[in-house]
DNA sequence: AACATGGTTCGATGAGGATCGAACTATTGT
DNA sequence: ACAATAGTTCGATCCTCATCGAACCATGTT
């Protein structure tokens, strides 16, 4: 088995075009503040709160972690998801700040869909 | 005629999920980096370098002026428009600022699209 | 070994949207 | 009035992608 299942970019090759596209679907905005705290949460189909089949969760999970957004780590059957905050922060500083302040999150509260 | 043919929302019903949805294509980035400053600057065609037709441009400034960036001002014949900062500031603490920085512009250099 | 479980991958489907050219509107200039 | 110019709107086309179900894979459990 190799080291990491889940490859994703390096901090320097994060780029923002992925990253906004990336957060051009709200669920995924959602998965973001969810993990707003930088810690590794337990990844489930129910996690977040979305409402979606599994293909479709794993399918945001890729898309995340492709882009930069997040590291996957395999623990036995399960896998554990982080945000990776200081990535981001160093890349794009006051980005990920600003996606997961107060105001973004209750924009996101106050949505219909 | 009407007072504005350009309807904008106001400050308060800017959405997150419109901003992000509206950057996620590049060329919408590159014009918000353009209009980094805030000022008012004359809205043609060739404007940017973005290489579309006119009606595509057309279609990316409506785009983002509904989505609340953007404010647009028909002067007779031709158009100025503006990056609504203060409004988004307020409205969105520090994200406008992040894709504005520094890191962002050279990270929009350097794409090869 | 057999089974259950957590996730991934694949193929199909359907919706959304970027792009263009052409037609249209309105304003300026002659 | 006429022509030129700046932008918008419309319809068509094409491509991307979110979503699902089914098949698959790997790990854990009995």
């Amino acid at each position: 088995m190799g080291a990491n299942e889940y490859p994703m970019p390096s901090t320097g090759d994060i780029r923002l075009a992925d990253v906004l596209h990336c957060l051009s679907d709200p669920s995924r905005v959602k998965i973001l503040i969810s993990l707003a705290d930088g810690e590794f949460h337990r990844k489930t189909v129910d996690s977040f709160s979305l409402n979606v089949q599994k293909s479709t969760m794993s399918h945001h999970l890729r898309t995340m972690r492709e882009a930069g957004l997040t590291e996957t780590r395999m623990t036995g059957r399960d896998c554990d998801i982080r945000l990776r905050v200081a990535d981001l922060d160093a890349r794009f500083p006051g980005l990920i700040a600003a996606l997961t302040s107060e105001s973004a999150v209750n924009d996101l509260a106050n949505d219909r869909s």
